[in-house]
RNA sequence: GCGCGCGUGGUGGAAUUGGUAGACACGCUAGCCUUAGGAGCUAGUGCUUUACGGCGUGAAGGUUCAAGUCCUUUCGCGCGCACCA
């Protein structure tokens, strides 16, 4: 008999796959389509790990089941190639980083290939080749051309040791994603994509997404969308006239929104019902008019407050949470609801990048402002009435105004309103909504990336390039490291900055500044669907056929890629280059494998598991898959272990056995065919029902009940029909896990073709219900007893039949049932 | 602090709409078999009890004939954001 030898068999099938072209699909809009795909990978030196073999077992198993439903499947892949690893490594060992990119594909093409996954090989891309970042450069000149691409000079992060800026999404704790360093604030002039423009428009879809709840939420909170009002705050004249002509210069560094010609400050509120009870101001220490401010004997207290505090790192400065901080300037400002004069401190628990920078102390109602009145002696003013059985100081809620004057007695609802409205009416405040969420920085002071593709011109300032001069090659160049001056290493490739004005010709320079790579990473969901294009990004016939994608499988990115993917598709379909708003259909966001001891797999600990030993050790890529969708719920983290893919393999050489059983055997009998009937329909119910409800751990399970069930049935025989269907139907089925295994067996059992193209077993749902069914009985909740009875037994009969149990009887004694429930083919439940 | 999720055997987990809790697998125990292989096969395995039975889904209440599932309170863990006004 032959055994089961997966380093014969795998190779011999990815070949065929190979050789056959099995999973290269075309454009046919007449056939149902399928397109699912995981995150691309980075291909690193240090190869395929864990994660990426159980994204794409999750990606195949998709893919190959509905191929088995006859869709035109599109699975493809590509890679993510500009950034700073590739980077790096070039730096230390002086490659280009072009080269180890090249080796890295290479790499990691032919342990994908290993592992069996059903790519399309021939739509492969790669972000950084010419004839893709082509077209990354192209949306940014169309970005560009609608202002939702521009430059601002500000206060940005910084990583010290990349030296280059980051996005606020790269920015996680305090610390470059990177390579964890601490970050600085710094001011520089930079490219953004203007996201904030589409923060409703990214809102209203998120609900309709068929996304886990927990990025959704994610992303909500990362919008940050609150409604409120701008109410600006006169600067008293009293107590500031003598500064009043310096104090009014220009804001210099943060954009707030601060016109200094009217002499005041702008604060947001998200409760203008509480204005009565606003006893102080606040600007954040980077506020352009907190140094201005300044009067007097606390000019000095000033001057040295902001300078520490603008020196702090951010880290710094929300640690120590619990303290408040703060000086006053000496300046006064009116409080324009009530014409009460109010004094401006600076102090560093008001941020300066929200809202405009400034806010009013409402001490008695906001648990911060609460704790900065307390500490420095500032007058707390209750104006909304406070629940009577609320311990608590300070109360956030919602209630009847008190001490407002004419608004005393309104709901805060209400007055919320009202407020805003006298203060419009006074040309003091308005309504407004305000994001936490930021522009997306884009410009990074990094060689390998794709070239902005702008030319500063001296007369026409910054130009596009035009869509005939891209793409913007990258230039070959001998050191790539930033030298911290501000400037990638391109700013000292002359020959490639000087070029003419693409509008008059004159000498200008290019942009030496790259894509963030997340721009990269934006689009190529479409690219995809049409990767072979020279005259264009995409033609958007073939996108509308195959986008947006049906699923889309990975384990990070919750916010920054799966944002800006949601971002640059809006604007696409607002560009008419596509038809729909959401490139992402459904979204599988599964968890990660961690090392046998349930600790994060890290090469320092020692204890990652490679993926291709496991496959090298002898278990091969189908049992590895198996293992990996078996563990669990592919949204739950996971702890390798490596009896479990023992266990697996195990079930995989079983099945295997049982064929070479029945393929070597010539005895036939048909006794137990009527119950390998149901069993096989049971199994091709379940297995089909959960696969398509991604519970691939529980579809798992049931082809191993049913081998077991086969296993304890063939003794006495099943006909050769019996055989041939169930055998059939089990290839058929693990083929969606176990591929090589499948198409082997199924070739063995004289099978036409590849599995994948015969079409997927059904199951009759009347084969399903045995003649005779079990059902539990009990007696006031408890369970007592079983009773047979046959499938279209009467209700009564049951229900009498039920009664009649020795143990039941036993229970229910003398005593009348007051109430008998039956639900039908389970239980009966006598109420005593 | 706010938001989201999760607590089930020795372990990973199952129970799709309230209907026999613990499927399937790992581990463990016993037996069988052998062309000693990473074997294979068979049976058993929530706790407790000699048994009948009793108890069991983090804890405490509640709704219901019936609760892992629904409601209230509470404890613990994980993740995300975090002085966002």
């Amino acid at each position: 008999m032959q055994r089961y030898n997966p380093s014969e068999i795998e190779p011999k099938w990815q070949k065929i796959w190979q050789d056959q072209k099995a999973n290269e699909v075309k454009t046919e809009p007449s056939k149902q389509k399928m397109y699912v795909s995981g995150m691309f990978p980075y291909p690193s030196g240090a190869g395929m790990h864990t994660g990426h073999a159980f994204s794409w077992a999750v990606v195949d198993a998709i893919a190959r089941f509905h191929h088995q439903h006859g869709e035109n499947v599109l699975n493809p892949i590509g890679w993510d190639t500009f950034g700073l690893p590739a980077e790096n490594y070039a730096i230390k060992t002086g490659t280009s980083p072009a080269a180890a990119t090249a080796t890295n594909i290479i790499n990691f093409k032919n342990q994908f290939i290993r592992i069996g996954v059903s790519i399309d090989w021939s739509r492969e891309i790669n972000t950084s080749d010419p004839s893709y970042y082509k077209w990354t450069q192209w949306v940014f000149t169309k970005l560009f051309e609608r202002g939702l691409a521009y430059q601002k000079e500000s206060l940005q992060w910084w990583c010290p040791v990349d030296k280059t800026v980051l996005a606020n999404e790269q920015v996680e704790g305090g610390r470059c994603w990177r390579c964890g360093s601490l970050v600085e604030k710094k001011s520089m002039k930079q490219w953004f994509f203007k996201i904030t423009e589409y923060a409703d428009s990214l809102l209203d879809e998120i609900e309709d997404l068929d996304w886990p709840q927990k990025i959704k939420t994610a992303q909500i909170n990362w919008i940050g969308k609150s409604e409120g009002a701008e109410i600006d705050f006169l600067i008293s004249e009293t107590a500031s006239h003598r500064e009043s002509v310096g104090l009014l210069a220009p804001a210099d560094s943060l954009a707030a929104d601060v016109s200094s010609t009217k002499k005041s400050i702008s604060v947001f509120s998200t409760r203008p019902d509480t204005m009565f009870g606003a006893t102080f101001l606040v600007l954040a220490p980077e506020h352009p008019l907190a140094l201005q401010l300044g009067t007097g004997e606390f000019k000095e207290s000033l001057k040295e407050y902001v300078r520490s505090a603008v020196k702090k790192s951010e880290i710094e400065r929300t640690n120590d949470t619990k303290e408040k901080t703060g000086v006053f300037t000496g300046s006064y400002a009116i409080n324009p609801i009530n014409d009460e004069k109010v004094p401006i401190w600076v102090a560093d628990y008001v941020l300066g990048g929200y809202g405009t920078g400034a806010v009013m102390g409402v001490p008695a109602h906001d648990e911060r402002d609460y704790a900065f009145a307390e500490k420095f002696h500032l007058p707390i003013v209750e104006v909304i009435e406070k629940p009577a059985d609320l311990e608590e100081e300070i109360y956030h809620g919602e209630g009847t105004l008190i001490n407002s004057s004419e608004f005393d007695g309104m709901q805060s609802s209400q007055a919320r309103e009202e407020i805003v409205a006298v203060l419009e009416e006074k040309k003091l405040g308005s309504a407004k909504t305000t994001y936490k969420m930021r522009d997306w920085l884009i410009s990074r002071q990094r060689y390998w990336g794709a070239p902005i593709p702008i030319i500063h011109c001296p007369d026409h300032g910054a130009v596009a390039v035009p869509e005939n001069q891209l793409p913007v090659m990258l230039p070959e160049i001998e050191d790539y490291a930033p030298k911290g001056d501000g400037l990638s290493a391109l700013a000292r490739a002359e020959e490639w900055v000087n070029t003419p004005c693409p509008n008059c010709g004159k000498p200008a320079k290019r942009e030496t500044d790259t894509m963030d790579g997340y721009a990269c990473s934006s689009w190529y969901l479409l690219r995809y669907a049409d990767p072979k294009n020279a005259e264009r990004a995409w033609d958007p016939e073939i996108i509308n056929y195959w986008n947006p994608v049906d699923v889309y499988v990975g384990g990070d990115h919750a916010i920054a890629h799966l944002l800006y993917v949601r971002f640059w598709t809006h604007v696409f379909y607002d560009m008419k280059l596509v038809n729909f708003k959401e490139p992402v259909k459904k979204l599988i966001y599964h968890g990660y494998i961690n090392a046998e001891d349930g600790t994060k797999m890290s090469k320092s600990k020692g204890n990652v598991v490679d993926p291709l030993d496991v496959i090298d050790s002898g278990y091969g890529a189908d049992a590895l898959r198996t293992y990996l969708l078996f563990m669990g719920p592919i949204e739950l983290d996971a702890s390798w272990s490596t009896k479990g893919v023992a266990g697996v393999y195990r079930f995989l050489n079983r099945i295997w056995t049982l064929t070479q059983q029945y393929l070597e055997s010539d005895k036939t009998s048909n006794v137990n065919d009527q119950k390998l009937a149901v069993a096989l329909n049971k199994t091709i119910k379940k297995v089909t029902n959960d696969i398509r409800r991604q519970s691939f751990n529980t579809a798992i399970a049931g082809l191993m009940e049913f081998v077991n069930d086969l296993y304890k049935l063939k003794l006495d025989g099943f006909s050769e029909k019996g055989w041939r269907d169930a055998l059939g139907a089990l290839t058929q089925m693990i083929a969606v896990f176990a591929p090589h295994m499948a198409d082997e067996l199924w070739t063995q059992l004289g099978g036409q073709g590849l599995v994948q193209k015969a079409s997927w077993p059904k199951w009759d749902d009347s084969l399903i219900v045995e003649d005779m069914v079990t059902i539990a009985v009990q007696v006031n909740g408890k369970l007592r007893g079983e009773v047979t009875v046959e499938k279209h037994a009467d209700t009564e009969d049951i229900k009498a039949l039920a009664l009649a149990h020795e143990n039941v009887a036993k229970f229910v004694r003398e005593q009348k049932p007051t109430k008998i429930i039956y639900v039908p083919g389970r239980l009966v439940s006598i109420v005593l």
